[in-house]
DNA sequence: AAAATGTTTTTTCACGATAAAAGACATTAC
DNA sequence: GTAATGTCTTTTATCGTGAAAAAACATTTT
């Protein structure tokens, strides 16, 4: 099967929408750029708009001929990258059933219960290896060190280091800075999203997320700023998996987000510390609270 | 070619050194125990010991015949593993010539001038991602950050801040804690190492590198513990690259050691922090005088 | 002549295949 | 009956291969 056409697919269907706003399309180039793929794979969308009738293509033009309908778009689950793919069924392996600290990994097994490859797989646990939550054993199989307590704890006392060495440098850059725009911006969506809690409690996570990055991304150093991959993964898989008092948990935060972010406008350290350890504080005992007890024992 | 019995051919070399030691050798499992290879590779060993005359191998009887010779070793560069051998070419050639920031890295051309296959590059590209001196493209090439000033400077951020809270929650280890022996153990190969300063300075990196890890590993966090191999590396390729006052800074820093070590011995947190401060600022400014003018510069 | 399109080459990604090494099972020795 | 040896099976490490995607080069259009 050698390589699939995801980013093709993937794409071609970002494309699709783009067709509903105007009459023509830009040049290849610019498609590329929009799209953040290459020309070879640009002419190949525009191929198949042309076969299927969507559009009209010669040369600089580019007309569209007809809105897209649902049957020209490529089903979802075949856009997804391997490397997604391998991630999904190994977290779900991992989270959802008994998956004991000091359980072998079996690259040959893995790969064959996904139907892949065993390099993409074998690229994927070297890849995953820096969460801290799998280990090689040379020339050998993986070791799993579970989703434990521990790890959660380890995971949070380096988020915390970080996180506050980050909001500290946050406060002192100077008043011009772009960051202050993007903060503002974020207190915009903060406070509509606070006011509309009710209903749109589940897309905290995404803000969550963004409004952390920004932050790390102030310390200006790579290291701190990476490790937020780490976090970002335990508590994407955190909040799929772990959804009791899921409203009630975002709402808390987001009024967290914002007395953090009203600390970091008012630019004084000592309010920045203590709004920043506020929030990381309760972001630690949600993490913790939603370890299952039989996995906490694990630990030994 | 597949895969090269490098295993195999270290083992057996450490093999034969034990044989200098005694009539006889152990039983198959405590060979493989011995060496950290499998039964299978152990009987391998045995097999080839016994076609060159050394050992008489009946079963359970393997009388040594005669002491080894130098044409009974593999050669050296026959016992690294594929990966050893990727890193070394790659940080030769990103060490050495002018490797700038921002030049891109081709898998292909890396596999063709080592002489391997591109998976093994691929492999090795990824693990060596997490040293944050290159970084990934999706679907496209890698691009080289550089060994610059900023990446030292971030570097040792981070690695200050670890040390430090290492270095406080080792001294809070009880006194029957099992690092107080093996804190007593270096300090006495740091005396004689004092002592002889004049002809062994060149085996100090490797016991800087031993009581540094039994620090962090006092962290009881594998994320300050991993991410000593970051540190590690760094200066594993900087004392190779840097010989200027080598043993000028060697002596500075055994003695500032032996005084971080009766800080610890103390268990005075006050002690422990300014001593530990006093090592890692020598240890950041021999860094950052390492790093030749020409990369200061193409930190934009 | 700058920027687009058309064409060709190179590189990345992923697979199956194969030897090395590990591991499991069966048998023998103490 | 425990622990070793002997034998067989499975897994890991690595390569060559081929399609997808990117990138480079050549040609045309404005």
């Amino acid at each position: 099967m050698s390589k699939s056409n995801n980013v093709y697919k993937d794409a071609f269907n970002r494309c699709l929408r783009l067709l509903d706003e105007s009459r023509s399309l830009p040049s290849e180039p610019e498609l590329g750029m929009l799209l953040g793929v290459s020309r070879t794979t640009v002419r190949s969308i525009l191929s198949r708009m042309e076969e299927t009738g969507l559009i009209a293509w010669n040369k600089r033009n580019k007309t569209v001929l007809r809105a897209p309908r649902s049957e020209d778009f490529f089903p979802e689950e075949e856009t997804d990258s391997l490397a997604e793919i391998i991630e999904r069924s190994f977290m779900r392996r991992l989270l959802a059933e008994g998956a004991e600290a000091g359980m072998q990994i079996n690259e040959l097994e893995l790969a064959r219960e996904i139907g892949v490859g065993t390099t993409s797989v074998r690229e994927f646990l070297i890849r995953f290896s820096r969460f801290g939550l799998i280990e090689k054993r040379r020339n050998s199989h993986w070791v799993l060190k579970g989703f434990t307590r521990a790890f959660a704890l380890e995971l949070t006392e380096i988020r915390e280091m970080f996180e506050l060495r980050s909001a500290a440098a946050f406060a002192a850059l100077p008043q011009d800075s772009a960051v202050w725009v993007d903060l503002d911006r974020l207190e915009v969506e903060h406070r509509r999203l606070a006011n509309e809690i009710a209903t749109r409690f589940n897309e905290f996570s995404e803000l969550d997320e963004r409004f952390h990055r920004l932050i790390h991304r102030a310390s200006h150093n790579r290291f701190i700023v990476d490790f937020y991959d780490v976090i970002a993964m335990i508590f994407h898989y955190h909040y799929q998996w772990n959804k009791a008092q899921e409203r009630q948990r975002n709402e808390v935060a987001v009024q967290e987000h914002l007395a953090y972010i009203a600390a970091l406008k008012s630019r004084d350290p000592a309010k920045v510390d203590i709004a920043c350890r506020k929030h990381l504080k309760s972001a630690r005992q949600t993490l913790l609270s939603s370890i299952p007890e039989g996995r906490q024992a694990q630990l030994a």
